[in-house]
DNA sequence: CGCAAACCGTTACGTCAGTCACAGCAAGTA
DNA sequence: TACTTGCTGTGACTGACGTAACGGTTTGCG
């Protein structure tokens, strides 16, 4: 039972994921410990914040060593990530599909895009970067044999709504949302909406506005 | 004398540019007028916090009609938009870079991409997505001529801090970021970092602990 | 013309995340 | 062994943001 993980803020989440991105690195380069502020350095953010987020995972690190990174990396792998990993679902294979797909191809071990869904059917039933590319219609059966639960949206924003309501249908329980349209989904379901378009607007605005902003610098 | 915009909190700031869109598609359809209430619902916040991100534009509401729909729309365009709009340099044509220049192409009329810069000399000097491309080395010089302040960073993260350095030096002041890397800039350089892989692994992590979450979707 | 209703603008409040500060402790030193 | 040092873990503080509440105002109708 290693429950009680007692509801992390979504911000602390992403600073995880970006700890454990620095970590792994500096495993790479053979760094055994490494102290807070120097985690805070690398992320840009401030020791004691670091050590905050750090307690969720429940690691504890040595006042006079630091944090043993190995350690900290397996104890982060244990607190983020499923264990036998988790199949994702791409819908969507145009300009933004395909360059997920290229990026995603192998780079993370246990966060998988294993299949594709397309509307177009010069694209259906064949395999596109790796990955075979299915009618929307087969949806819920292909998800069900491959044990899919989260997807990534990136089809026209009219189209968002009718697949997204597909993939609740298909079991889907998290989606990323590439589309700028707002998903009505069931409670139960996670939606992390990605929207470049409003990200260029925010660039363009605040870089109009002198250097009066703080430092949180906001993933996705 | 429109000044005394006093700082708009970033979140207000992405719920305008989606107000927005959503009031040109309601204004297409011939829509006159507005509740808050409505725009509440279509966007997906309270009515109460429309009204009040609203304020910051500056623009009043009729109690008994709400908000008239084209003369808020031009209110906004003051607001969020430069004058003349903006000129927009794209830095790495990759497979990511090619989708944004696709889909940016003719879309969004006063934040427009008119330059696109990479290493690979066989896209140097050639037209790319219908825009010049353009060997880093001439980036100072290429940027200043065409007035380019905005840029997009969409290279390998370990070009870049290296990449974000020549833009600084070639007079940028807002980089909106699509490489994992933590960029260090001038103080007075506004960067908005979306970090695909971060977002990713967000929904990957919320969608197995259950509903319990609130409502705030993000952008960017 | 007076009244009722509905919504806007704004102020006040509550909640949550970020920052600060300090107690506790493990290692190194004399 | 006793002491010093510097970092961790965590409670308390602060500030920002979202939420709620309320007076003011404009319209429609009796
Ligand atoms: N740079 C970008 O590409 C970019 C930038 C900002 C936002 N977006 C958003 O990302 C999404 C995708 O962008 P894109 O450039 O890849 O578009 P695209 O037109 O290149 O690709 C869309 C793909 O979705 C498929 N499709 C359409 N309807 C479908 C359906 N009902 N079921 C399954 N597949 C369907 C199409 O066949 C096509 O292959 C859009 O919502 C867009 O607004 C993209
Ligand atoms: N789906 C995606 O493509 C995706 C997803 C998540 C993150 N990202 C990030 O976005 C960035 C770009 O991704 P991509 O898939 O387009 O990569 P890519 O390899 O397809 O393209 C990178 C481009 O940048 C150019 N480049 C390299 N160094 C340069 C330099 N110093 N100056 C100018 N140009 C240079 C290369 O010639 C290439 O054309 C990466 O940082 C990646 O981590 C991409």
């Amino acid at each position: 039972m290693k429950g009680k993980t007692k509801d992390v803020p979504q911000r602390t989440l992403e600073r995880l994921t970006l700890y454990r991105r620095l970590l792994n690195a500096l495993h790479q380069e053979g760094a055994r410990h490494i102290y807070s502020h120097e985690l805070a350095d690398m992320a840009g953010r401030m020791p004691a914040q670091v050590r905050r987020d750090l307690m969720a995972v429940g690691y504890a690190g040595n006042p006079a060593r630091g944090y043993e990174v190995e350690g900290l990396i397996k104890s982060m792998r244990r607190f983020l990530d499923k264990p036998g990993g988790q199949n994702v679902a791409l819908v969507g294979a145009g300009n933004l599909g395909k360059a997920l797909l290229a990026y995603f191809k192998g780079r993370r071990p246990n966060l998988r895009i294993v299949v594709v869904f397309d509307i177009d059917p010069n694209k259906a039933n064949r395999l596109i970067g790796g990955c075979r590319c299915y009618s929307p219609a087969r949806m819920a059966q292909v998800m069900k044999a491959r044990d899919v639960r989260v997807a990534v949206l990136a089809v026209p924003a009219p189209a968002a709504q009718e697949v997204a309501d597909q993939l609740v249908a298909a079991g889907v329980q998290g989606i990323l949302n590439f589309a700028p349209a707002l998903l009505r989904v069931p409670e139960s379901v996670y939606v992390e909406d990605l929207d470049m378009t409003m990200a260029l607007e925010k660039v363009a605005y605040f870089s109009r506005r002198g250097p009066a902003r703080k430092k949180v610098s906001r993933g996705a």
